[in-house]
DNA sequence: TCCGATTGGTTTCAAATTGCAACCGATCGG
DNA sequence: CCGATCGGTTGCAATTTGAAACCAATCGGA
């Protein structure tokens, strides 16, 4: 979680000019990801979350704060009645490559062979392929033939 | 982090079934992305690492103790000397589309418009593209046309 | 070979974060 | 109108984190 803007002065991020950081300041605590998880599955109201996270309901009505200052989610109106929801942002749903890639790499080295666990599905049922770093031209990127580099 | 394995049981996951969740369990604390970034990116010794992120020594030594345990990070014998480095290992090494699109969310909505960041670029100096979510035909999928789905 | 600097930690203690449980006012549903 | 539910808040205890001091084992140069 960014470090609290307590003084005006914005976040004091973690590393100022590291995008990796940043996020990670963002939502690389216990729970955001894991909320962020399940409005992408529909969840919407405080006890949705609640129910299938589990977190304490002190820490989600904070979490949900946070994640709504920072706009990854809004707070909507519910079509008829008067309790708010909570819905992603665009922000919020870009998140997707980052919740599909923390899925499948737990698919491929945090289960033991034979123990089930959910898998993502297109519209059509079939498993959503792995997503891998590329080149422009296609060839495969690793953490061994790429670098950061500072910018401009 | 994972719930300290201390009957022997093994971790109590928050959310046994999910992927993400497992995921979120072994590497998603404010630190442990932190280093495997810093690990991707040149970092060997625990010097290297403090230095790189300023996280906390003693929390520096939990950390690079626990991704070791848990397979992510190896020590070996450096090659002139005596002193003990940590490298990836290959299921570390297979985090890198998870340091990518954090990475990629964040460059998109972590900064400003003005705002300099560290950008990441192939052999040849291209900037690595966006990894996004796609079906095996090409189509782009996002939240709203992808469902998780127990599996078996 | 001696000496000071560096490395890779450990220890101690304080501060911050998290979780649990009880409580609460405003709805909602009948 | 009544009881249940929703979306929290509050208080407190337990856990985690961080800063700083300390330390043994190298390392590197004169």
């Amino acid at each position: 979680m960014a470090r609290d803007d307590t003084d005006g002065q914005g976040p004091a991020w973690t590393d100022p000019n590291c995008p990796v950081a940043r996020t990670v300041d963002l939502v690389g605590d216990r729970w955001s990801l894991l909320i962020i998880r399940d409005a992408m599955d529909g969840a919407r109201s405080f006890t949705d979350f609640q129910q299938r996270t589990g977190i304490a309901r002190n820490i989600l009505t904070d979490r949900l704060r946070k994640l709504t200052a920072h706009g990854l989610l809004a707070q909507v109106d519910a079509p008829s009645g008067r309790r708010r929801l909570y819905a992603l942002t665009e922000a919020g749903k870009d998140l997707f490559p980052v919740i599909v890639t923390l899925r499948q790499w737990g698919e491929r080295h945090a289960f033991e062979a034979g123990e089930t666990h959910s898998v993502l599905v297109d519209g059509d049922g079939a498993r959503v392929p792995d997503l891998l770093p590329a080149a422009a031209n296609g060839s495969p990127l690793t953490s061994d033939t790429t670098s950061v580099r500072r910018h401009p």
